[in-house]
RNA sequence: GGGCGAAUACCAGAGUGGCCAAAUGGGGCAGACUGUAAAUCUGCUGUCUUACGACUUCGGUGGUUCGAAUCCAUCUUCGCCCA
């Protein structure tokens, strides 16, 4: 049996160093497993691998978008799943290392199959919550799909208006498209849980913060100003340094700012992962430990 | 030395006799999550494990009042003004 080991925790907690680690041992590619690191043109701000780091190991899924390109976990999961093969073909055990929880969940249990909603739906749906709002939306979702209308929050206009859009695009109540149940995956899956004393986190993250802003993210953010309306721009780091080119923040207080939503989102991802009962938890200094783990599964 | 103004929960800041454990924002904490997820959304945030409940708060002290964060006296600290 294949095995696929995954490397996870809250974003700045040393998730790429530990893998670098892992690929030499096991004598395997990286794939990331992050949804920003895969836009090109996002380096400093999501601390992709450096060059060197890039050179020394093959790594998937970095850099691989365009800023205007459409992704999803579900297309993740689909190309994941053709690279595994291929790869698996040469190696017995494949390295998977990121933070994206919805990503990981999409490659380790599978996504239901759910049509990708055409332009013209998409746009509409966005008319009708911006001109009708979402209270007629939510009316209108009570009827095509009363099952989901109970369980979903209705507060969160995102969700709402998704539910509508496949609603509308698919002539089905969405709840009819959700299967509930876990794919079965042609290999073993080791989860290793990375995470250190919150008080050191934040820590980390905002010397990282600093990193980042000598490493020229304001320059970066420069370049990337034009797109910042797209969504994959819509990511901690870039938004506050644009408020700040805005006159919204002065340089510091955005600095602050991406210190401060950074930990929010790794609140976020520790609150996702704390769920996930198959995650063994670990200190990413604790190197040794975490190769004894994995060795005791991969063999 | 004299005059005026301010002091509210972690922070900022509303409230100027009962509807006030006290608006709002920030911050903090917890949670949700099946298609752009580093997104989006929710709850809690004086104490009492839970409260439709109880108890302690609005610089200190003392008073007025059935009732005070709100009125009076006085003290302390801070800011401004006249010396």
């Amino acid at each position: 049996m294949k095995n696929l080991i995954v490397i996870l925790g809250p974003t700045g907690v040393g998730k790429t160093d530990l893998s670098i680690g892992c690929a030499e041992r096991y004598g395997s590619p990286i794939i990331s497993c992050d949804s920003r690191q895969m836009y090109n043109g996002m380096t400093i701000g999501t601390a992709a691998p450096s060059q060197e780091l890039l050179s020394r190991v093959k790594h998937y899924f970095i850099g691989n978008l365009k800023l205007t390109d459409y992704y999803s976990a579900a297309m993740f999961e689909e190309e994941f799943m053709t690279l595994s093969s291929t790869l698996f073909k040469e190696h017995d055990a494949l390295i998977m290392c990121g933070g994206s929880m919805m990503y990981i969940d999409a490659v380790c249990n599978g996504i239901d199959e759910i049509p990708t909603i055409t332009d013209e739906v998409r746009a509409k749906a966005m008319s009708d919550y911006n001109e009708l709002g979402l209270e007629a939306l939510c009316d209108e979702l009570k009827v095509c799909d009363p099952d989901l209308y109970n369980t979903i929050d209705l507060k969160n206009h995102k969700r709402v208006i998704h539910a509508i859009e496949v609603c509308r695009q698919t002539g089905r109540p969405f709840s009819e498209l959700r299967t509930n149940t876990k794919k079965e995956r042609p290999f073993n899956i080791i989860k290793i849980g990375l995470n250190i004393e919150r008080e050191r986190l934040f820590e980390r993250i905002s010397k990282r913060t600093e990193q980042m802003i000598a490493d020229g993210l304001i320059e970066e953010s420069k370049t990337l100003l034009p797109y910042r309306n797209l969504n994959s721009l819509n990511t901690v780091g870039y938004k506050e340094i644009f408020a700040y080119f805005d006159g919204v923040f002065t340089l510091d207080e955005a600095i602050e700012k991406i210190k401060r939503n950074t930990r929010v989102y790794a609140k976020k991802q520790l609150t996702w992962f704390k769920r996930d009962k198959s995650i063994a938890w670990f200190d990413p200094s604790d190197v040794d430990e975490i190769f004894k783990y994995i060795d005791a599964v991969v063999g």
